[in-house]
RNA sequence: GCCCGGGUAGCUCAGCCUGGUUAGAGCGCCGGACUGUGGAUCCGGAGGCCCCGGGUUCAAAUCCCGGCCCGGGCCCCA
């Protein structure tokens, strides 16, 4: 039976291939930034046992966003990977002989069981960069500094805003020194700061009870601002008999001293971050133009690796939503969809009568390491023009009567309109040149 | 899960408000003219359960109800 909706499903996409090869161009740009620094690709299984995430990722995403089934034959419970990082800190709790600390990035997809709307999809591409077994600032730093040159290839040099908070501030300062008790609320209601406003966030802590000095309080300490040293110098005067406090400064303060561009950090105590397993430095990025949520995040997270061999390694690490960097770039001029073929030459068949001499020509082309193709559905050399106009193939080789007779092919840069024609011996060589000149 | 906006040709959409002959356009596709280098022009053609189901009506793409699907927003997140 035909079945009526024959298109993927739900937040789910087709990539073609003037998407594809975008994807893969900034895939491979990543990965360059990411070996430069020393860090090594691995690959998990998109299945993991549902108890490897359980109690991971906090209530909402056990309970509604996770993928999670039963399968049939082996009446085990699976789910598909909800992130990078658990199956990472599986993967390390698995293979204990590697040499810490281990460096390693992983580019491979996600699901999520949202609803999809902009900048959200339930397959996206996670670009993530970790590093496991270093508790230092140091460690984080890297981390940072990975992400902005990552920014950097990716086309991003400016524009965009790297918040940093630590775990340990907020347990401090909110739950220890304030010592409120129901605190998931209030975390919400303060990471809605930067979009809702202050006074928005005031009525949220009102809504919840609070009393009034206890919500001063809050909304003072998540407004503070300014450069780096100067916050964590008022935090730690604030609270300095509090040690979790003073860790986090200590640690903070080393770190964005190790930070190759500064001005792009801002210390916000209004960042908190949903997944549990944060401990210690917590980040996200966002861009100033598009409004589409952050375009990357990371953190700290000590004990999760923990939670599968009982002795704790500490780790650190970012990750990098490929689709959201995408759609942002798409919509800020970037990024464009021009390209639409890998194919560089198109032989041009004048009459069919040709096509055993243009065979030969094209494969000499590709011998020569030139992506190129020969019309393959007998169509008139007009078509054959129009298809690889349509696919923006930027050079032409035509075979009529008079390059069969004297062995030459005519070569045609449809960018800038230079026309010549070569012996066979020539035909490499001069391709490629009209490809890299014009 | 909640709130908006959509669903008409392969694609992008018009028509719907104010129901009424054979449902349109652009692009694409197929064929032809043009007969060697032109992102040209002209001629012809194919292609539609107008999302699905029900209701109102003499009559529904058009009005009403329900469902499904898509897009945007909320929540949350990459």
């Amino acid at each position: 039976m035909k079945p009526r909706n024959i298109r993927p499903p739900r937040g789910f996409r087709d990539f073609p291939p003037d998407i594809m090869l975008l994807r893969k161009e900034l895939i491979s740009r990543l990965e360059n930034v990411f070996q430069r620094y020393g860090f090594d690709p691995i690959d998990t299984p998109v299945l993991e046992y549902w108890e490897i995430l359980a109690g991971k990722y906090g209530e909402e995403a056990e309970n509604r966003l996770i993928w999670r089934f039963k399968d049939p034959w082996s009446k085990r419970e699976y789910a598909l990977r909800y992130d990078l990082t658990v199956p990472l800190a599986r993967f390390v709790a698995t293979n204990r002989n590697i040499v810490m600390p281990f460096k390693r990035y992983h580019i491979a997809p996600v699901w999520r069981h949202e609803e999809p709307q902009k900048g959200r999809y339930r397959e996206f591409y996670q670009c993530d960069a970790d590093i496991v077994g270093s508790p230092h600032p140091e460690a984080d730093a890297e981390i940072v500094n990975l992400a902005i040159d990552s920014l950097k290839a990716l086309g991003f040099s400016t524009g965009y805003t790297i918040r940093l908070n630590d775990r340990r501030l907020l347990k401090g300062i909110f739950e220890e020194e304030l010592g409120l008790s129901n605190i998931v609320p209030v975390y919400r209601a303060i990471d809605k700061l930067d979009k809702i406003g202050i006074d928005g966030v005031r009525k949220e802590l009102e809504k919840l009870g609070l009393a009034q000095g206890t919500i001063e309080k809050i909304l003072d300490i998540i407004s503070i601002s300014g450069s780096p040293n100067d916050i964590l110098e008022e935090i730690s005067k604030k609270y300095s008999n509090n040690s979790n406090v003073s860790a986090a400064v200590a640690h903070l303060g080393e770190m964005s001293s190790l930070i190759i561009e500064s001005d792009k950090i801002k210390i916000d105590m209004s960042l908190v971050r949903g997944l549990d397993y944060y401990t210690g430095p917590i980040l996200e990025i966002v861009l100033d133009k598009p409004r589409i949520g952050s375009v990357a995040g990371g953190g700290r997270y000590d004990n999760l690796i923990g939670l599968f061999i009982g002795e704790s390694i500490p780790a650190t690490g970012v990750s990098i939503g490929l689709e959201r960097i995408i759609d942002a770039g798409l919509e800020l001029g970037i990024y464009d969809l021009n390209r639409r073929t890998v194919t560089e030459v198109q032989v041009i068949v004048m009459k069919h009568d040709f096509f055993h001499y243009a065979w030969k020509v094209t494969d000499l082309l590709r011998q020569g390491g030139i992506s190129t193709r020969i019309d393959l559905g007998r169509v008139n050399e007009r078509k054959q023009r129009k298809k690889a106009q349509r696919l923006s193939i930027p050079v032409l080789a035509f075979i009529g009567g008079r390059e069969v007779e004297s062995g030459t092919v005519t070569l045609y840069s449809v960018k800038c309109g230079e026309r010549f024609t070569v012996k066979l011996d020539d035909v490499v060589e001069r391709a490629r040149e009209l490809l890299s000149n014009c």
